[in-house]
Parts: C-alpha cells; sequence; structure tokens
DNA sequence: TTGTAGGCGTTATCAT
DNA sequence: ATGATAACGCCTACAA
C-alpha cells in the first residue's frame, strides 16, 4: 500500500515557491490570482495529487457539502416494494448532484440507529437534515432545529417547536377528487383501506375520506392498513365480510390498492363492474395491474426535488424560505373505477 | 429558530471549573480523572448541550467514525425487485451498527457521480470504503488504495492495482453442485442465462457452466442477461428458440430464473418435467414462485457483514488481514429440478 | 490526577 | 496581487 503522506497546503506552496495562501486562492478559484502562479500552483497540485483536508476545510469554514437524508424506517422497509422511497431518493439525489452536494442516505429503524443519527448530525458531519417518512411526534426534527442545523421535512411534521418548514402534497384535495368521481359514478358503499395513523400522510387521507363522505351524507366504512400489500389484502377482506354490499373501496396507497384488487378478484368481485377501485401514489406498476388503476397521483420525485431546494436555500441562509410547501394531487382515471 | 451559538470544549471547561485538557478526558471517556470532577464536567455538559464538532475532531484524530458503501449504479437500479442490494446493505449495517460507525451510502450511477464520490473519500470524509458490484476494472478501489485510504471489495476486482482485499462467494463451486445436480438427475441438453459480463460474478458462473459441462462432454448453449427478470425472459424465450429440445437450464440469478419460468409456462413447457430450471441466489421469494425454486444460495447478507468485519480491521491496523475471502455457496434443491 | 501548550490543515483578515 | 498571521475546536504529550 503507497501509504503516502498525503500533501498538505504547505506543501503544494513550497513547491510552487508562493506562500500557502495564495495555494488555497487558487484552489477555491479566487480570481485575483496572476495567470503564471495559478498555473505554477495548479501544475504543483497536479504533481503531489494534492486534495484538500475536509475536516480541516470544515473546521473553519463550517461547512462539509453534505447533506443527511433520514429515513426513519428499517432498510427491510426501505428496499420494499414501495416505490415511495426510490422516489424521493431520486428527486432529492438529482436536485442535490445538480448543486455539487453529496447525499448521505441514513436509515434509522431502530431506536439505537436513530441516537447515532442525531450524533452524527449534532456532530456537525453534514450541513443540513431532510426527513422523510416521519412517524409519530418525532422529536428530532425540533431538536436539531433549535440547535440550528437547518431541517426540512417532507410530510408535514406533527410536532411544530420551533416549526420547521416542510414539503407536502395535497393529501385532502386528491382524496375529495378521488371520493367525488366514486359518488359521481353511481357508488354509495364507499370504504376506506387507512395507512398508518402514526403518520401524517395516513392521518390526513382518512380525514379527507370522512371529511367528503360525511358531507355527501354517506356512511363510512374504514379498515386499517399500514401502506403495504399485505396490509391491502388483509383490509379488503375485513371490509368485504364487514359488508358485503360495498361497491367502492379507496385505498390510501396504490401498494394497498393493488392488494385490493387481489382480494377482490378472489371473492369472486368483478373490478369495477361490482366494485370500483382507487388508489394514492400512481406508481408506474399501476398502468399495468389488472384492470388498470384509477389513482391520485402525488409528485413524489417533485417532492424530493422541492425539499432538496428548499434545504439549499435554508443552508444559503435564504431568509424567506416558505414554512410549507403544498404540491398538488391530480386523479387519474383508469379503468378500476 | 434557537440559533444559539454550539458550545465548545473551552466553554464546557470554563462552566466546570477545570481545564480543557480535562474535559477532553471525560469526553473520551478516560478512566484518569477524579469522580467529582468528572461528573461536575458530565454536568456542565449535559447543561450546555455540548457535542464535539467533528471536524476538530477528526483534524486531530484523523478518524471520521464512518465508512462509505459505494455502489456504481444508478438509484433505480439500487431499488429495484433485486433483493442483492439490501440484503448486502442490511448486512454491512448491522456490522458496523455493532461498531458505532456510521454507514455512509453513496450511489454512483453516472460518471459525474462517480466523480463526487471519489473526491468525498479522497477529502477524508470516511476513514474508508467499501465497494459492492463492481463493474468491469473499476480504477476507483486501487485508486484510493494507493491513497492510503482502506478499501475492501465484495466480489473480486478485476484490476489488482495494488490488489486490495475482498470477500467473494464460491460462484465456481456452487454452479458446478447445481450442473452436477442437473446431470445427474440425467439432463442432457443444459442451457444457462449469464449475468452481465462486465462483472466478475457474470463472469465467473459463465466460466464454471462452461468448464463443467465441458469435463462432463456436454454441449453449452449460452444466452445473455444483466441478472434482471426480464432479461430471464428474454434470454429463455431465445434459448427456446435456438434449441427447442434442451431440457434444462441454469440462470445466473434468483430473478433470471424467475423470468426463465414465466417464459417457460408463456411456452408451454411443464417445470420440472419438460425443463428443469435453477437459479443463483436463493432470494426469499423463491421459496414461493411456482414451482419453488432449486437454487444455489449465496449467503450476501453473511458476505457484507465480512466486509464490514474486515473494514473494521483493516483501519484498527490489522497487518494480517486476509487479501481474499470466499464464502461457501450451497445447492437449495426444491421443486424446479 | 490535572493543567499547559503546541499542533492538526485550512481559511480569512490584514498588511504590504 | 501576494504574504504573514491569527483563528477554527480539539487532542495529547509533557510538566507539575
Amino acid at each position: 500500500m503507497t501509504t503516502r503522506e498525503r500533501p498538505t497546503l504547505e506543501a503544494v506552496a513550497r513547491r510552487a515557491g508562493v506562500s500557502r495562501a495564495t495555494v488555497s486562492r487558487v484552489v477555491n478559484g479566487s480570481t485575483t490570482v496572476a495567470v503564471t502562479i495559478r498555473e505554477a500552483v495548479n501544475r504543483a497540485v497536479e504533481e503531489l495529487g494534492y486534495v484538500p483536508n475536509q475536516a480541516a476545510r470544515s473546521l473553519v469554514t463550517r461547512q462539509t457539502d453534505s447533506i443527511a437524508l433520514i429515513l426513519p424506517e428499517t432498510a427491510n422497509r426501505v428496499f420494499s416494494d414501495d416505490l415511495f422511497f426510490p422516489a424521493i431518493i431520486r428527486g432529492v439525489g438529482s436536485e442535490l448532484e445538480a448543486a455539487d452536494k453529496q447525499l448521505v442516505l441514513m436509515m434509522a429503524g431502530s431506536a439505537a440507529g436513530y441516537h447515532r443519527v442525531e450524533r452524527y448530525a449534532v456532530a456537525g458531519h453534514v450541513d443540513g437534515v431532510m426527513f422523510a417518512s416521519i412517524h409519530g411526534a418525532d422529536p428530532l426534527p425540533g431538536l436539531l432545529a433549535r440547535r440550528g442545523i437547518p431541517v426540512i421535512c417532507s410530510g408535514r411534521p406533527m410536532l411544530a417547536e420551533p416549526p420547521v418548514p416542510y414539503v407536502d402534497v395535497d393529501h385532502a384535495g386528491g382524496v375529495a377528487a378521488a371520493l367525488h368521481h366514486l359518488i359521481t359514478s353511481g357508488r354509495r358503499r364507499i370504504a376506506t383501506i387507512t395507512g398508518p395513523q402514526d403518520m401524517v400522510a395516513g392521518l390526513e387521507r382518512l380525514t379527507g375520506y370522512r371529511d367528503t363522505l360525511r358531507t355527501a351524507g354517506l356512511p363510512a366504512l374504514v379498515a386499517g392498513g399500514d401502506f403495504t400489500r399485505d396490509s391491502g389484502v388483509a383490509a379488503m377482506r375485513e371490509l368485504l365480510d364487514r359488508d358485503p354490499t360495498l361497491d367502492a373501496v379507496f385505498a390510501a396507497s396504490d401498494l394497498m390498492a393493488h392488494g385490493a384488487l387481489q382480494a377482490l378478484r378472489d371473492a369472486g368481485r368483478r373490478v369495477p363492474e361490482d366494485v370500483a377501485v382507487i388508489g394514492f401514489d400512481d406508481f408506474d406498476i399501476s398502468r399495468y395491474s389488472d384492470p388498470p388503476l384509477t389513482t391520485v397521483r402525488q409528485p413524489i420525485g417533485e417532492a424530493g426535488r422541492t425539499m432538496a431546494r428548499q434545504m439549499l436555500r435554508l443552508i444559503g441562509g435564504d431568509p424567506d424560505v416558505e414554512p410549507s410547501l403544498i404540491l398538488p394531487t391530480e386523479l387519474i382515471v383508469r379503468s378500476s373505477a
């Protein structure tokens, strides 16, 4: 192993016959350096294979040029068939890449892991922290914000002390559009399969369902799920059991809708003739389900990109970063409803 | 935002009425500190919410306590239905977690991303770098190693300058076991669906196939794939087309085997009666395929854990880290062959 | 057992 | 335009 000592600014300076300050200027692209000197310095940098020491640099600039995305989930869940995670990661990643910032992805599915993540952020490893898939009234975003660390959440944080800026989608609007579509087409016994009730997305979609049905004077029929396909199957069976006459179901995620489709098929119901099904997400695969899924499209990738952009502004010291940004949702009508 | 200044060692020292050195000792768990003083210091740390500045600490210790895992793939691929990635990440993660090191996951599917990753590592953001899913003769592992950065690869790196330690599985042994099982059960026209030929895993499994068949005096029948399910479907169709009399196929990944199963079903062939199918991986889902898949089990999670352990030893300065560690594979016989 | 002092590699503020 | 020089916050001999 060629463990040659890492060259320092000092070494480069000596070799180029200039001062450390000048080398620093060249390395950081200052324009106020004579061309000949700049060239000499660059040559020395090249020859020595000099790369600035990040620790030393951060110590004075207080910047690391890397930004964390914290997913309070196990790796198992993050790498499941739930396309939410790759979508948000891709969105965040593309925007950060364009800004030449390094994305540090951290999964924290356990209490211990969560604590490590906290220490990591507080210790100053990153310039800012983004959260997605937050559960319950997670104290971490507020805690980091209070320490002066830039924080942005995807999905409205339930705890707001201090209020941290967030990006979310219009859950209520999307749900309302879906239900109106069902009601307009004559459905009267409309059930729902909910998302996890410790997450804002699960909560708001259920609220939207209840509100819209109440306004329409229709009864509610609710079964609990957790966004996964399996929970969709189980919930659909339960619903069928509790009310065999139901004629529509709104699932709070595409995966659960796929599960419902399967359970309905197993129960001998035709979709959409007997039961209409609407999901929420609009993953690619929903175009190819049998039948193709009518669903509420939420712009997950765009949410990721937006979150990253807000973070960049926050880090840049922009004083008027919006406290919240709500992205529109849209009903995509296909064959299942 | 309560952007109160981050407290420093100095502040804690003043508050506790001791010197910075003493605070440093307490914070780093030195035993040579009087109990009363230690308590006073801890109290001050608590009250001030002191957390050591990572940059300052790294600057002198030359350690960051975080370790990168580089996946030269796009997020799309990493978050596909290929369970290789979650398995290796979980393995690495669990071992690192136990050692209280932070895993920094970096995907680099583009040239630009790759360059950023390189800079990140060279700049000293991490104590070491692990690679998985390496394509071709990737120069980066060697480059980092030459700079004195601890490097471990999952899968034998094709370029060996300087040789970087790696962890791999016994591809040849597994393939041989699979083919012998087929030959023993009377199969004579045994085809293979290969993995990508720019990856060692793809290469070695094909070599194993060729070698074993040649020794057995049987003809080879090869179609190219890239480990994905779709490529398995396409390759199987092609094979059927080129030799309708084939009676067995060895796919270099479970996903491709599942694709082959599907293609065979579409072509009206029964498995295993008409055509026997063997995969490579032994993902959980392969127990539930139709029919359940006979496959070569490779211990991916264990490979991840082993890689992490070797990395930890490397970082610890252990002089005799094995240049390579080969984990055993095992044929799991189910119904498809 | 505790404190003093020097240095880690940069950047940034001054002069020059 | 360039060069001294002082931080940045921490660790660690070495002294006391």
